[in-house]
DNA sequence: TTTTATTGATTGATCAGTCAATCAAAATTA
DNA sequence: TAATTTTGATTGACTGATCAATCAATAAAA
């Protein structure tokens, strides 16, 4: 069977299948034997290809973080306004994809494993600034600049409240409230500025 | 050695010795040998006493669970009006021993763990339903109804938001930053309803 | 023939959980 | 009170299962 060119393939197959097996178990304590399994290999390619389970675990942070930020570059692109762009950021965190029980599932088991893996830690750290980063530009533009980092602030942790709290499947708040919850509160924290072109 | 009555205080170490362990470690991957250890303790009597480590975890829970029960019960009995009581919610919430690093360590832990264990998640929800809850009873003496849900939802979220956030030990933001910003959100979305006795 | 892909079989380590045995306080009996 | 029995507390040693990681072997391209 061996055809050549197939690593590509396999890490792709592999790293899927770890967000899969992780977004269903809901934890990384999931095996790299059911890893492989749900890629369709054994168990020993993919240590073949990663190493190690440690490994093939951070790849697979880094690869739901690369689909964020194309989701968010394509969104911040299409948007044109400072405030257009403000509910293109807002829009791409709380995407379907996102909000998938397994997508969220999958982030919790990273979150907490970022308390240990330094390099896991990395990866979400890059995650909290680029979202702080991507309101900040956006709020500068329509407030002054200290009230607009204390509302980047604000707004990001009422997005990953929203979607933490998602994770306990009681009372789900919808994709629609959950937009418009964030939308309010930076609209009634920028009431006080109405200085730009405030929505 | 055996003095009787040695029951609850070897399930108190216990359990103590599990969320200092967990806390540390930042993950219920922890081994029964680890905590028993903390403890002073062998891994057999934890057994003795817990029947499984599952359990052991889930008495661990139901205790952090408890001490904010409490804590909270405390803080609201102090307060008065219901501006008073808002905050004191929210100054709970923010705590210095809950804003322990270990302390966030071990509720994302259980966060994450409570995608695998209906129990844990059952006591996650209990926490979830109290924090909203302790936020409308107030609310809703400060404006509407309906508006109070929605601050209510909105300011749990950003508390738990906040909360996630300083796991990652990125750009840290103090206590008193986050209570300030919790509850500038609640004074301009409340802005727009002057009529209880706001603020 | 060399290189790449792939696996079955195996190893070594780690752990949760069990169990039989020990020890000493408390209760009971003489 | 002294002797004896019972009971709770405690552990060391063991077991069975699970898993990450390794490796030697095979098969098919190039």
């Amino acid at each position: 069977m061996p055809k050549l060119g197939m690593e590509p393939v396999r890490r792709k197959a592999l790293v899927d299948a770890a967000l899969r097996v992780i977004g269903d178990h809901g934890s990384l304590s999931v095996t790299m034997s059911e890893i492989a399994r749900q890629a369709g290999v054994s168990p020993a390619l993919a240590h073949h290809y990663f190493g190690s389970k440690e490994q093939l675990l951070i790849e697979t942070v880094r690869f739901l973080l690369k689909q964020l930020r194309d989701d968010a570059v394509a969104a911040l692109k299409a948007a044109h306004t400072p405030r257009e762009k403000l509910s293109a950021v807002i829009r791409v965190s709380f995407q379907a994809d996102q909000f998938a029980p397994q997508t969220i599932a999958a982030w919790l088991a990273f979150y907490a494993e970022a308390q240990r893996s330094e390099e896991t830690r990395r990866f979400l750290v890059i995650y909290a600034r680029r979202l702080r980063s991507n309101l900040l530009a956006s709020l500068k533009a329509l407030g002054p600049a200290d009230a607009a980092e204390r509302i980047a602030e604000g707004a990001a942790a009422m997005i990953d409240g929203l979607y933490i709290r998602q994770s306990l499947k009681s009372a789900p708040i919808s994709i629609e409230a959950s937009i418009s919850l964030t939308e309010d509160y930076i609209n009634s924290a920028l009431a006080a500025f109405p200085k730009g072109q405030n929505q």
